[in-house]
DNA sequence: TTAGTTAGTATCAAAGAGGGAACCATGACT
DNA sequence: AGTCATGGTTCCCTCTTTGATACTAACTAA
């Protein structure tokens, strides 16, 4: 049945937890933003809300179905949120929610952290 | 050629970074946490030095390979120490470094973070 | 009528990650 | 001589993830 549902999801490449720490929200943080191109979405969403086409040339190397994908994954965790405008063409607006804001400064920390790492 | 090397390193799954932002930390720090088990195993070491065998003991589901592999990769990013003892049979001890240390109150605020996740 | 626009989907193939099992060295014990 | 223990390594096979390409809807402009 496979179930090609566009490659959302993974299995390879989840994050495990320990046992007695299954939901440790370490394992679900890091599942949340661990995508390929996740944290560069957000980033580039920080500094305000964007279409669609704009992220893309913001991203050249990102392909549409992955930026595609990411989307959908950080609008399903709450960290970006999607409008659709009913237009022709279509315009689809994203954007960064309350929960992603909360998360910048610990990204930030992140960052000073690994600038550690040579 | 392929280099089969033993399953180390990744690209697939590899946290993208920006044009103009290529050495973001943010993405060197995700990459260095962001294997399948490296949380899990920066957690039991936090707790004090263990071998090898005592880490596998702490983790059922990880397979002989996964686990040094995930080993040798923080060792090589500076987050565990490695000790050989000469003996036979042989004996090797794990412990994290300082550098682990520094991230544990981040680990933290992402776990606090995590949470708000449902 | 044909082309152009945007935001996607669908499909196929390639690359990569992870599991399983087998193998290895060394010395001690039986 | 055969077995056990520890900490690995190697190979093969499968599943997942990613990339490349082509296709769609729906309306506008030429």
């Amino acid at each position: 049945m496979t179930k090609k549902q566009s490659g959302l999801s993974s299995k390879a490449n989840k994050i495990e937890s320990v046992e007695g720490l299954n939901d440790c929200p370490i394992t679900v943080a890091l599942s949340v933003i661990g995508g390929k191109w996740k944290v560069i979405v957000l980033y580039i969403l920080r500094d305000g809300t964007l279409r669609f086409g704009e992220i893309r040339k913001k991203i050249p190397k990102i392909t549409q179905k992955m930026l595609t994908q990411q989307l959908r994954e950080l609008e399903r965790d709450g960290l970006v949120s999607r409008e659709v405008f009913p237009e022709v063409p279509p315009r689809v607006e994203y954007s960064v929610t309350k929960l992603a804001e909360d998360l910048s400064p610990i990204l930030d920390q992140l960052c000073s952290w690994g600038s550690k790492l040579k």
